[in-house]
DNA sequence: ATGCTTACTTAAACCAGCTTAAGTTTTTTT
DNA sequence: AAAAAAACTTAAGCTGGTTTAAGTAAGCAT
């Protein structure tokens, strides 16, 4: 059982204790091998993680195949393909577990449930998806602000831990450039 | 006063004609005229805005002073510095009318006392943020998946009417590309 | 251990998209 | 209506980042 949702929820909404205890009976906790699959791009969307320990990462392959990753969740992060999961759409993102990663789960009916049982979570989730936009929007202004090398500079400083955590594959595909140009960048950051 | 807004909100949840009434009376309707500025950089924020008929953009001024505008807001669209506008920090971006704008305000403490008074409002706005938080997920799909030629091409087949409405050189800068490059496309796709 | 596959590196040739700079057209101001 | 400013166009030269291709290292199965 996830003491760090509790923790996580009771840090964005006044709620007492027992209601959390209440709320957490509503998901599943659940542990993913790395490299195992959580969501296949054209499937159907059906559930949503709340990352507990790991790391999980939202991508989808272009005309040429090659698989690029929009966006990570580590601890305390939520991950879904959003409109899939909301709509019923199939989904047009793939989620992949980059390490063994211990999620809580929760279903789109069991979610609204929830929601109907505990309103107050309504202000929760609206925290989540805002803080998710902005960091989405900020990203954009990221791409067009600094060039491929300030951009690798920027991250490599702010997030020294995912370098460290991540495949440089799929950090490359991450800042949008491509793995021989990412190793390139680390050879000439290492000459200083 | 805006029966857009109230049409708006019973669209995405259930909820009783005095309510939307009610609802409606927390919000300011005012017109700001082209080119007027509703939000500067590095200026706290105050307001968020929903567009009755009209254009806003959002933009940023990179370190070599050109303005890159990240995202527009069309008619049933709401806009604000999300970040600074939640957490009282100075603006990272700036909101202008690019063309006539009629909108619906409100300030936050206002917000809250709606959210207070109609909690079901928060679910209206979890949708918000999720379409919000989708659209820019996908935009970044695209910014990735697609040359600049190739994101021209699809966005001005997709939103002729932005074409028209919207100047080039704001255009250009929101498709993440300069106005001589636009130029040339626009130039190259009318030879066909 | 041994082979097999996948991840990373290096370097040269290439090109999409930028910069610069000058010209034209449109909009705004007076 | 004229002048000034801002928006758009055109074209040449250039560069950040990709492509291609070949080599090295590391992970994984047998």
């Amino acid at each position: 059982m996830s003491a760090f949702l509790g923790k996580h929820i009771a840090q964005q909404i006044s709620i007492s204790e027992t209601d959390i205890t209440q709320i957490l009976t509503y998901f599943k906790p659940r542990v993913y091998e790395k490299k195992a699959c959580l969501l296949q791009e054209n499937q159907s969307c059906k559930t949503l993680y709340f990352v507990d320990r790991g790391c999980l990462r939202l991508f989808f392959c272009d005309d040429k195949g090659i698989e690029q990753t929009i966006q990570f969740a580590i601890e305390g992060w939520w991950m879904t393909d959003l409109t899939a999961f909301h709509s019923g759409k199939t989904a047009e993102f793939s989620i992949q577990a980059i390490e063994t990663t211990e999620v809580m789960e929760i279903d789109r009916d069991t979610l609204e449930e929830l929601l109907k049982d505990f309103p107050q979570m309504e202000r929760y989730f609206n925290k989540i998806y805002q803080r998710a936009y902005a960091a989405s929007l900020l990203r954009v202004k990221h791409i067009f602000t600094f060039s491929k090398e300030a951009f690798y500079q920027l991250f490599s400083s702010k997030y020294p831990q995912f370098i460290q955590r991540i495949p440089q594959k799929i950090l490359a595909s991450f800042l949008g450039f491509t793995p021989e140009y990412l190793s390139e960048l680390r050879k000439k950051s290492m000459k200083h």
